[in-house]
DNA sequence: CCATATATGCTAAATATATAACATCTGTTA
DNA sequence: TAACAGATGTTATATATTTAGCATATATGG
């Protein structure tokens, strides 16, 4: 009788599940016509429908009434959700070498870097050096 | 008459081939037998060999024979494969932030993280300052 | 050589995902 | 207030995914 298991991995989800729910975080939130219009290759007005219903049986979503509409948006802020993606991406490709990932990180990034950031990310890892110790 | 289209980017396959797949990573290369044994919540032997040849269909892994069995691997090595992921992370949850990406990624980290890896993390960051001036 | 254990090649089938379609409700406005 | 536009509730259905099972091949040990 219980809850049948489910898929509650983040990084787990079925891909038009996933996408939908990417496009949520993107926006912060939306109702069933921004989401499918923020959509890149986008289904159909019903699949959207069905993909937030279920997001938000999963737990993922949650929504409000606004007039006549629903308005979904994200029950975890992002820094808990990517904190499972994450995990799976150190676990899965980096085991035992945290640094190999900040390396890739930046790489990917580094196009968008500007002198600010590089100042804050230094500082980040001072602050992060200093909590260990 | 072409192919399809098919699902190529890594981070939205369907549940159980992800989970094959990054399981293939993790071992660096298998048998169906090998990558079984090292899954949790496993699923049946002809379920991962399915798996297996979808994911070599796909063009994610590749396959020897030796003696008997076929030996799986990943066709990309991880700076490739990890480098969609880590894109997709950015856009959808740190657009235009990517020091708060690097935050995150510390923050999930921290408990693995030795005197010697803060060191080569500064290292990183001076280096890729350089690159970019 | 023969039995056994462990593979693969298939094919069929059960489940899960993804989509479509229609009835109905609710604001808006002409 | 009647008609329309845009939303949801629901149910049915198409497609993709995941799993199971049997037939067959190949090393290996007695």
């Amino acid at each position: 009788m219980s809850k049948k298991k489910g898929n509650v991995k983040l990084e787990t989800l079925p891909p038009r599940e996933r996408h939908v729910l990417d496009t949520v975080y993107k926006l912060s939130e939306g109702s069933v016509s921004d989401v499918l219009a923020a959509m890149d290759d986008p289904p159909g007005y019903s699949a959207v429908r069905t993909m937030l219903n279920i997001l938000v049986q999963k737990g993922f979503l949650d929504y409000r009434r606004e007039k006549t509409k629903y308005i979904y948006r994200p029950v975890h802020a992002r820094e808990q959700a990517h904190r499972s993606i994450f995990r799976n991406l150190l676990d899965t490709f980096f085991p035992g070498k945290p640094t190999a990932a900040v390396a890739a990180l930046l790489d990917v990034a580094s196009d968008d870097l500007t002198d600010d950031d590089f100042r804050d990310m230094e500082k980040l890892i001072k602050n992060a050096r200093k909590g260990e110790r």
